[in-house]
DNA sequence: GGTCAAAATGGGAACGTTCCCATATGGTGC
DNA sequence: GCACCATATGGGAACGTTCCCATTTTGACC
């Protein structure tokens, strides 16, 4: 009944094709050209006779690769993270490598403990979209030599290769945006910055281009569960008797909460202008439609694996840091009532 | 500079206890209870002293435990696997597994090649939502012996347990919904069902009720990306001169998309019904809110877990269904703007 | 044709576990 | 006091690789 349960050994191989187990080895790690042309060819034949399938875990125990990729998440209902795991997951799968997916569920314990159990699995390396607070589990994973990438993050005392959004970009473009449609009073809204780097950057950008440009602009930073802040803070920007605000938020999980109050407090999308960081794929189902600056999620996680590949490979040079710019998708929730669809495009 | 590269192996803590490998072994494989508490104590405190943690690579070697659960998912981006990986990852790291994740991008080849790859690393289980047409490689794997679970499908010929929704009960929920609120003229509108049994079986219940009951209702199966079909299909569902049709969706793609082509057709949600299974995020943002049957994805998520693990523990039984019965979330969108809030409870 | 280096191949010892067996140790019943 | 069994412990051989080193073959150059 049961198929064949014995899965061929490098030895059964070997024995078949009449060679050592040396020589089903080195084709098997990446020496290929070290073997004779005869050889191979004597080597594949028996490898598809029998099935074979090299065994990581033998591989991985002596000391070579393990062919396992670690990705440690804070919050696996984030949507941003969900779609960069997508990335990751495909250049893995492009690169032979398989994909380790721990979530911390934004606890440090948590995190710590997940940490370990993938060092224990030798991981070649590493993905980190968590990790807030300076994490010396981490630090200490990235000071044992595990190729390490942080996604939209940077970490004091951990000097490692960072992936992710150009923030002052994505800032820039979303406040010309916003000032080109005519909105003159700004409101940032972010989850708290001590807990992520990429939320500082933003926010300080934000506060920067807004003093440099002289702008009526105000930041608000909170936890998305305290909906009467959020609520308040909305009334206190709107109340004000200024012809046009608007709400940039600082990334998904902000605009979709963002989104929800100003739907129950009644406020008219456009008529209040509303943009976010980040795609999401409701956007376009919400009446007016939101703005909002879409990210190369793909290509970031792409480019994270890339960067891992390249750090166990080569020997370690310093730090890098790939910023990826994002798109402006247009929609209603940034198009003032008063201007019509004749578009204004005279250059100021 | 570099943290102790040098893991502590089971023979040094042997060593630094004073006592054998073996009983090193036993403690840290489940049968502490046949060591003294004497050695029991000695042996932790030389682990923790040398910050010993067991080599998962070695274990699997030697035939015990790998420690790994596999994920194979046809599409990581469809909102539902997400759902559910969050609560098989919750339930993995309660049990002290690591998750492997594995998306086929609904490509077979792509599948079998993941597939091999997770039976080389040893898995103890797999988690499978994916594998729509008939899957040898799948039928396979389960024939060898690993414990498997398929989320919303079952596969001819692959006899193992089975977790998901109860689709009957939840046809019939929103049927019952549906016809409650007025509705007389349903569409049932699904992706291709042949390629899960899932759509199959939603489709079927929602057919042979309909007819039991006699309503006018009608399905719609076709690939989402299809725009004009779609909205060909909308308009010959809702241009006819009957009062008050409602379309309900197999599941939240299915919802997204037909939300999607209301909107743009200009179609009123609750005058024309509007009601999904799957619970999405952005289902309150949409103007009256959408109508949804949730499904306790993380329950579904733990039991699938749950199943894998006394799978492996225990002697196979017979291959077992556990079906979850959704949550009705009502809406605006399954509100007639007729009925007013005063509301028609009356039986009939 | 002999020397030497390079290329091709093979044998054995690890890697860190678990498991089978063997060996103490202690108690029980006659 | 001796056979007997249960309970604790330990030694060695696997598991399937990779890697170091040794050996053989090849070919090139004087």
């Amino acid at each position: 009944m049961n198929q064949r349960q014995h899965r061929a050994t490098i030895l059964e191989v070997a024995r078949e094709a009449g060679v050592s187990k040396t020589s089903v080895s080195r084709y098997y790690s990446g020496e290929r050209e070290r073997l004779s042309t005869a050889m191979q060819e004597r080597i594949v034949a028996a490898a598809t006779a029998l099935g074979y399938q090299p065994n990581p875990m033998a591989r991985g125990l002596k000391g070579g690769p393990s062919g396992l990729i670690g990705m440690l998440v804070a919050d696996i209902h984030n949507p941003y993270s969900v779609a960069i795991m997508h990335g990751v997951e495909k250049a893995c799968r492009q690169a032979g490598l398989s994909l380790m997916l721990c979530n911390s569920d934004n606890d440090l314990d948590q995190e710590r403990q997940q940490l370990a159990l993938l060092s224990s699995y030798r991981i070649e390396g590493l993905v980190v979209n968590a990790a807030g607070r300076h994490s010396d589990a981490l630090a200490q994973l990235a000071a044992s030599g595990t190729p390490m990438v942080l996604l939209d993050r940077s970490l004091k005392g951990v000097d490692v290769d960072e992936v992710g959004l150009d923030n002052a970009t994505a800032i820039d473009m979303a406040i010309d945006h916003l000032v080109e449609q005519g909105y003159t009073r700004l409101l940032f809204v972010s989850e708290p910055p001590a807990q992520a780097s990429s939320r500082q950057a933003r926010l300080e950008r934000f506060e920067t281009q807004c003093r440099a440009r002289a702008l009526d602009a105000q930041t608000l930073a909170l936890e998305l569960k305290d909906h009467q802040a959020l609520d308040a803070a909305l009334a206190r920007h709107v109340d004000h008797p200024h012809p046009s605000c608007a709400v940039l938020c600082a990334n998904g999980q902000v605009t979709l909460a963002v989104a929800r109050r100003m739907k129950y407090l009644g406020y008219p999308l456009g008529e209040i202008g509303l943009m976010g960081i980040d795609e999401l794929e409701w956007c376009d189902l919400t009446d007016p439609g939101i703005t909002t600056l879409e990210q190369p999620t793909d290509l970031i996680g792409q480019a994270a694996v890339d960067c891992l590949k390249q750090r166990s490979s080569h020997q370690a040079t310093a730090a890098r840091r790939h910023m990826f710019a994002p798109t402006l998708v247009p929609r209603g929730s940034t198009q003032r009532p008063l201007a019509t669809s004749s578009s204004p495009e005279i250059p100021s």
